[in-house]
DNA sequence: CATTGACTGTTTGTCAGACAAAGATATAGA
DNA sequence: TCTATATCTTTGTCTGACAAACAGTCAATG
């Protein structure tokens, strides 16, 4: 008698509530185009006219907007539409990271191939101002080799530099909050082995001459060997590879990551 | 005069509103684990009671928690606290990547290497189980070989298989969007060119049978071949590889692949 | 003339209270 | 014990209101 209900299949009701259609329809325009970048979003008296309900609605509706990202504040207290930026990527792939298990492991995995690929993909179209930046970025890791703090933003920006000067936006997106969670487990690994810090500027000098002499090969070489190296200077400050990350970070380092310099994409 | 002003180094003022406040200590308290994955959040007079905020307060800072994926619907109306899953996680780069205007080229590069990553770590644990998936897979689109839709459908199963034998939620996370993108613009190439089908098909033997065999290089090496492959039919379908992908999909078939079977990471 | 300051209307953020409908729970009847 | 009904909770939406922040105008001031 029921069983055949068992085997019916169905697709699940989905309770469409008005502030989501809101949503829904605001995000298509934006998508599409209709609403411009850098415009603003019409006031919610306006939207109450179109949508043809109440304001608490409307505004339930545009804050699912706002946490999508595609509004954000400008200097007044309208909402300006705008593309979703690196930031916000990365704090929803950090959420998703930490609350799946993600592993330590996990994420070295594939940071270690996207540093590759960027070092592949910069030294062929690297700008003279990019590889100045870079330059700059290793003097001043020597200047600061002794400031832990120093040392890590340093090294989170060289690899950023890198992926910025491969010219590939989605690499940005996908490698930045790896980037921005691996990082913000390294502490104790640069506080604990005094020789990492000379080994990781060593291994940083070997990637720039390589990319500046154009030889991606090397390049890769050198970076990956950067990375096994961070591995085992993780492994041999005690740290298990196979933890979840929301072992190793703390909720106020991440914050203070993620507030970071925010770079569009 | 106004010199001065200009070289001063100030941080924009962010005026934080309620529901803001409400929406990060929500947030926290479920990346802290203080609610419990799979319990309900109190309920929106508790919710009141506790922040000393109206409810309309409350609701808008909820609706930022909705949407960053921290709480989903239920059965009944009371939302639970989940950890946001691969769909979530590609529905926000997708957005992103279109309004930046990321192009075919961006996504190939990427997924390339995270494919050539997802066979070499699949080759050392993938189960039985999941190699009887590979092969059927390989033999349903050996059937519906002239059927483009579930072509396409069937490729982009492959790849997610493969992702999924390599048991790596990093790597899932970071490689379901660049597929999915991928794929919503490869319909055109499977309609217009004959040959690319089988081609296809070959190339996923090659792919599965070096994986089962436990060879990891030739797995990488096909798979890399595939992808190649992919985009030369692309180019010979006459694609530009530097247009941004919102040139090629419309938002239906995006709406349509994101609604597709969501996998929990 | 550029700047400042006050005035005005608009828009947003928050409050207060209300009600219908959908779920959840309890209660009575089989 | 199970089912069906009644009751209570909770959510989604509406109504109306107000203070603070903002944008614009326009006169006063140096």
């Amino acid at each position: 008698m029921k069983a055949p209900l068992m085997t019916l299949k169905v697709e699940p009701i989905i309770a469409n509530t008005s502030y989501q259609a809101v949503f829904r329809q605001l995000e298509s325009a934006i998508l599409r185009g209709d609403l411009a970048m850098g415009e603003p979003i019409p006031t919610e008296a306006g939207l109450c006219d179109m949508f043809h309900v109440k304001r608490t609605t409307v505004r339930e509706g545009i804050r699912l907007l706002e946490q999508s990202g595609l509004v954000t504040r400008g200097s007044g207290r309208r909402l300006i539409v705008s593309a979703p930026d690196a930031r916000r990527s990365s704090e929803n792939f950090i959420r998703a990271a930490t609350l799946n298990r993600v592993t330590l492991q996990d994420l070295w995995q594939v940071e270690r191939e996207l540093e590759a690929l960027a070092c592949r993909l910069a030294c062929e179209i690297i700008t003279p101002a990019q590889l100045d930046q870079l330059a700059q970025n290793i003097a001043q890791t020597e200047q600061q080799r002794h400031d832990a703090k120093a040392v890590i933003r340093l090294d989170m920006e060289f690899h950023r530099l890198i992926t910025d000067a491969a010219g590939n936006r989605a690499l940005a997106v996908a490698r930045d909050p790896l980037g921005i969670l691996l990082y913000a487990s390294t502490d104790f690994v640069v506080t604990r082995l005094e020789q990492a810090t000379e080994r990781m500027i060593a291994a940083h000098r070997r990637v720039y001459g390589a990319i500046r002499a154009n030889d991606p090969e090397q390049a890769v070489i050198w970076m990956t060997k950067h990375m096994d190296d961070f591995k085992r200077g993780c492994i041999m400050a005690g740290a298990n590879f196979d933890d979840p990350i929301a072992n190793f970070v703390d909720h106020d380092t991440l914050a203070k990551l993620l507030n970071q310099k925010t770079r569009a994409i």
